[in-house]
RNA sequence: GCGGGAGUGGCUCAGUGGUAGAGCGUCGCCUUGCCAAGGCGAAUGUCGCGGGUUCGAAUCCCGUCUCCCGCUCCA
């Protein structure tokens, strides 16, 4: 198998209607891609596949769908607003750009000090680089602008005022949206702790370097569960989480060599955590991060009530004990694991004519189109359009009918469809079909009567 | 923002002053009844945009825009 790169993916993508660069009739918009026919099926199915397995075959969670716009309280207290920002200085002798925090902490751990600059204003941070004579890796120069702050929140104004009081911002994160109903979802299901919010939904961040394609966007979707839980009762479901969440990607076909779980060092722990594990995925540009669980303790619910002035606590039928819920967070990207999804399906097999055939091997459930009706020639398409009509009330189907039936084949092995129905002209005999299956290119012969129940029992999730 | 690269049909590119091309892909017809066959035909371009030089610019000059890669990351 030659190797993926991400212009080979990227040409797929575009070539096919899985993923169009953005605005492009306007010169494009940098880092923004849209989704198109296929990729909006993938992207669809991927979600469908999520939330099928933490919340509608879970038993303890459920989900909600909140609003990207929020009262800008909520990211006061959440420390978003302050905390939720870069800062950045930019070197006047070779024009680089560094981080602060980032300069100084390097410079503390070679010089063996311990440093936190968490907190850390921006005078404090120029007076320390200043003070200490932290030069620039690039350069060595030491001639720095100031510390200016780039808050990753995406500001807009609500209604007609353009001024601060109507300044509301998109949020980073979908879990927010959670926290604030804590006390909603509690009230009007009924759950007993533990339990989970889930939630998917578009996040933004005004992120200074995007890239990789579809790996880093200022806009993404999120797929995220913040699973409530007993204190002292964290590692547990951190590990039961741990080992779901992985279990969810090798169940969707990712292989073990493409992934790997890479717990935090105490020192990169944000803020609001004290044990983190990294799901990484090894894309075509190296390894990339794909699902972080956190454990976010008490932090997001304690600020909230502390903010708003409303509890937002657990009160323990039995005990009648009272107390602030501990979160264990798994936080998807729903972009990147569409993505990482399609690397790990995409395969390229030499066949015995020499020639390469280009295969999507997507599981099943997140296959565009389960199934691809084609006729064996054009004189049959009457009834392999009877056929297509009757799939596609159960299926995402698609039909061709041009080409040659094995061009047509490769076409449908490109995108991922796991099953080519064919209509010849025996079917008007026996009414049966052959299917051809993507992976084994096996072809049995089924009944039309029976075609439903074949496909269904083959493509279960 | 800085550094590098690139803008010519859907894609990959050729064309470096003289009527915009090829391959692939797409579509149609013929052929072909199970894995990218073949034949014939068709569509698709203000050559990123603006200005200048010139009888004449995709090509030379100036400006400008955009995208891609790298850098400061973490869904």
């Amino acid at each position: 198998m030659s190797k993926l790169t991400m212009d080979k993916l990227t040409a797929l993508c575009k070539g096919r209607g899985f993923i169009f660069a953005g605005s492009e009739i306007y010169g494009g918009l940098a880092n923004t891609w849209d989704y198109g026919p296929l990729g909006v099926e993938l992207k669809n199915n991927v979600k469908k596949a999520w939330w099928q397995k933490f919340v509608q075959e879970h038993p303890l969670n459920v989900g909600v769908d909140c609003a990207i716009l929020m009262n800008p309280l909520v990211w006061e207290a959440s420390g978003h607003i302050g905390g939720f920002s870069d800062p950045l200085m930019d070197c006047k002798d070779c024009k680089a750009r560094h981080r602060a925090d980032t300069l100084i902490e390097d410079y503390a751990k070679k010089k063996d000090i311990d440093i936190k600059t968490a907190g850390w204003d921006n005078e404090q941070m120029e007076k320390f680089i200043a003070d200490n004579g932290i030069r620039c890796p690039v350069c060595g120069g030491n001639r720095f602008t100031g510390v200016r702050k780039f808050n990753l929140m995406f500001k807009t104004f609500q209604g007609v005022n353009e001024d601060t009081a109507s300044t509301v911002y998109l949020r980073p994160e979908t879990a927010q949206g959670i926290f604030i109903n804590f006390n909603n979802v509690l009230r009007s299901t009924r759950k007993r702790i533990p339990f989970g919010i889930a939630q998917i939904g578009k996040s933004f961040r005004n992120e200074i370097t995007p890239g990789n394609f579809i790996f880093r966007t200022r806009e993404f979707e999120q797929m995220e569960l913040e699973f409530f839980c007993e204190p002292g009762t964290n590692l547990h479901w951190f590990d039961y989480w741990r080992s779901f969440c992985r279990d969810w990607l090798y169940g969707l076909g990712v292989k073990e060599e493409n992934l790997r779980l890479r717990d935090h060092d105490k020192e990169e722990l944000s803020h609001y955590s004290n044990a983190t594990v990294d799901f990484e995925f090894l894309f075509p540009f190296g390894w990339g991060e794909l699902w972080g669980i956190a454990d976010r303790t008490d932090f997001d619910l304690k600020a909230h009530t502390v903010k708003s002035g409303k509890p937002l606590e657990y009160t323990d039928p039995v005990t009648n004990q009272k107390y602030i819920p501990h979160c264990i967070e798994p936080s998807l990207g729903a972009d990147r694991v569409v993505l990482a999804f399609l690397c790990n399906a995409y395969d390229e097999e030499v066949l015995e004519s020499g020639d390469t055939r280009v295969v999507l091997r997507l599981h099943h459930a997140l296959s565009p189109y389960k199934v691809a009706v084609l006729p064996q020639q054009k004189k049959l398409n009457e009834k392999a359009e009877e056929v297509y009509t009757y799939i596609s009330k159960h299926f995402s189907a698609t039909y061709d009918e041009t080409a040659s039936i094995g061009k047509r084949y490769r076409r449908q092995d490109e995108i991922g469809t796991p099953y080519c129905v064919t209509i010849d002209f025996d079917t008007l005999e026996d009414n049966a079909v052959t299917v051809r299956d993507r992976d084994t290119m096996e072809q049995v012969r089924i009944p039309l009567d029976e075609l439903k129940n074949y496909l269904t029992k083959k493509l279960v999730y």
